[in-house]
RNA sequence: GGUUUCGUAGUUCAAUGGAUAGAAUAGGGCUUUCCUAAAGCUUUGAUGGAGGUUCGAUUCCUCUCGAAACUACCA
């Protein structure tokens, strides 16, 4: 049983021993370290039922725990701080459960609520730069973390694969790419689309330019300028369904999807689901008819429906044009749709910018007023903006970091690195590119993901560089080090991991507090699941990792005799697990020498 | 203008209303006859400002200053 669980049951058996008090709930929390003790209760709030000082309720208390929990070893008091210290034998026990156990549980109960969790959905203009890696990082990374948290998780993608965007893009092929193809220049699929998108707004800026000087307005000019006026004739032959403009539009696409799959399969993420907005973009128009039967939608004078959200201190959203077109909310309101009676999920996290912020707080507000039950289950990932150093990405000024670039500089960093310092000496050059993959990623993804999702985030490329302190390739090395460790074990004393664990009665400080942190972990976890935050994790195993690397550098391992070298062989391993685990709730690989 | 979010060491990040606000990095000073020094030890240094609630506030409330995003019959 869990032992904060059985000492505030205690606790409250005390209140009503010593008080004659029925408390309903009773907070512990972590001793702080400089405290002696492993379980801290706070006492003033029970002042009121003991009418005495803070000193004398914190020691009553204390001693009736101590009487009895078996558990209990003993306690101090500081002020209002019953501080407890939980017996060795407790610690030793708790270990021995896991040990040589998957640190994760991977089986699914029975009945496991289904969460969908979309994440990624790039534009099929151009190619994924840094604020696409921070999004599918994030919704990787929680798809995990709700998987291990006992849900069954299906990750999907949206890809807006339609619009005047890449219309945009093909229209720029057709008049200057002189039948360029991935395969005829060696550029990337995505690249070479991206490439003819920046060609149409060069050429664009320069007519909405000339039109200004004619003395247009700005906004006239960029309505008028002819390559627009064709970029938009191009939609609406894709929407009129004119076959050789569906055929580009398959030939473009198909060039992105298979730079996407490289970029995807680089960074380590997929997907169970993918939809096109092409097949779901004309969702949602038949809700509107049901949305005005019921009252919910209105219809203006020119025909234009619209939802009045001003009693809820938002604005009025149109929803169909007056032309009877949808916008991109109808559209959302469709697949939300289309999605719970596919999928019929209990959750549905949207893992979006918090640019985003208001339309999603609308789409969802829009779903519960349609009185859809499933809305509540709705929820917006929300996450804060990458930006640089010199302020926030902009394209015109160059300043977008391309996502396989930066893949490549962080693997081919870690590459140089690794050489410099001889790590990959013995290596063949498969494993060693492999080696500088794992741990290039492994910074770039810890990087990335220790910062609360919800904040927005620097992105300094030189730091992000870093091997040391804070970083991924710091915890892997660690882990690293339990490998190394469990080798030469093998060799020189015969290690079997299948040997039974036998703690010493007594366990050193630092062996204690191992222990806890791997005991803490279902909280960390379920805390992760509840926030969807993975920094919660990566927070988690860096603490874990450092914790390690104290241990391990002041206490002898191997040196030691062979029962105490046996013990902390096994607590290592148990680290070591428990690490790999970790990061692979964060994607990241762990490498087994560096 | 309105709505929302955010202001913590030089910098990048932590802290269910709890004890002396933690790390990392940068700067100063050390450690290698020791299982991987991609390590460890040590030192300097912070809650934008003013009120309020509380035994106790980085955390909750009000005001204020500063930053960002959103506020389309765009996506």
């Amino acid at each position: 049983m869990n032992i904060e669980k059985k000492i505030s049951e205690k606790i409250k058996e005390a209140l009503q021993s010593l008080y004659g008090a029925a408390v309903e709930k009773v907070a512990l929390e972590k001793t702080n370290p400089d405290f002696v003790g492993d379980i801290t209760l706070v006492v003033f709030g029970f002042l009121k039922l003991s009418k005495k000082k803070p000193e004398e309720t914190a020691t009553e208390i204390g001693n009736y725990l101590k009487a009895n929990v078996p558990e209990v070893a003993d306690f101090n008091v500081i002020k209002g701080f019953l501080n407890i210290v939980v017996s060795d034998a407790f610690w030793s026990d708790y270990l021995k459960s896991i040990y040589s156990k998957p640190f994760i549980n991977a089986a699914l109960p029975a009945g496991a609520p289904v969460v969908m969790v979309e994440y990624s959905s790039p534009n099929t203009n151009k190619p994924l730069h840094l604020g696409h890696i921070r999004n599918n990082l994030l919704g990787f990374s929680v798809a995990e973390i709700l998987k291990a948290a006992g849900n069954k998780v299906v990750k999907a993608n949206l890809v807006n694969d339609r619009g005047i965007h890449i219309c945009k893009s093909m229209l720029a092929w057709q008049k200057w790419g002189n039948g360029e193809t991935p395969e005829s220049t060696g550029i990337k699929g995505d690249k070479l689309v991206g490439k003819y998108y920046v060609e149409f707004d060069k050429h664009y800026k320069k007519e909405v330019e000339t039109l200004v000087q004619q003395g247009k307005t700005k906004d006239e000019a960029e309505k008028q300028a002819p390559l627009m006026q064709e970029a938009q004739q191009m939609l609406f032959k894709w929407e009129a369904g004119d076959k050789d403009v569906k055929e580009l539009w398959a030939t473009m696409n198909g060039w992105v999807y298979k730079g996407f799959e490289a970029t995807y399969k680089m960074l380590g993420v997929d997907f169970d689901k993918v939809y096109y907005e092409s097949q779901t973009y004309l969702l949602g128009k038949s809700i509107i008819e049901e949305g005005l039967a019921k009252g919910v939608l209105k219809r203006r004078p020119d025909n234009s429906v619209y939802i009045d959200l001003t009693a809820d201190g938002l604005d009025e959203k149109t929803l169909l044009r007056a032309d009877g077109t949808s916008v991109y909310m109808t559209q959302d309101l469709g697949t939300a749709i289309q999605r719970a009676e596919e999928v019929k999920f209990d959750r549905l996290v949207y893992t979006v910018a918090n640019e985003q912020d208001y339309h999603f707080k609308v789409l969802f507000l829009i779903l519960k007023k349609l009185g859809y039950k499933w809305a509540d289950g709705l929820y917006h990932l929300s996450y804060g903006m990458v930006e640089l150093p010199e302020g926030k990405m902009k394209s015109r000024e160059g300043t977008v970091v391309d996502a396989d670039d930066l893949m490549d500089e962080m693997i081919a960093t870690a590459a140089a690195t690794s050489k410099e310092l001889g790590k990959a000496d013995g290596l063949s050059e498969a494993e060693a590119n492999k080696l500088y993959q794992t741990i290039g990623l492994g910074a770039l993804k810890y990087f990335m993901l220790k910062v609360d999702p919800k904040k927005k985030m620097l992105f300094n490329p030189a730091e992000s560089i870093d091997f040391n302190g804070n970083t991924g390739p710091f915890i892997q090395f660690n882990y690293v080090r339990v490998q190394a460790l469990l080798r030469k074990a093998k060799d020189t004393m015969s290690f079997d991991t299948s040997a039974a664990l036998n703690a010493p009665a007594q366990l050193l400080p630092q062996e204690k507090e191992l222990i806890i942190k791997l005991y803490n972990f279902p909280v960390v976890l379920n805390q992760a699941a509840a926030e969807y935050s993975p920094a919660i994790i990566a927070n988690y195993v860096y603490d874990l990792a450092k914790e390690f690397s104290q241990y391990y550098h002041d206490n002898p391992i191997l040196k030691e005799k062979p029962e105490v070298a046996l013990f902390r062989l096994q607590l290592a391993q148990t680290v070591g697990v428990a690490i790999k685990s970790c990061m692979s709730l964060l994607g990241i690989e762990v490498p087994d020498r560096m």
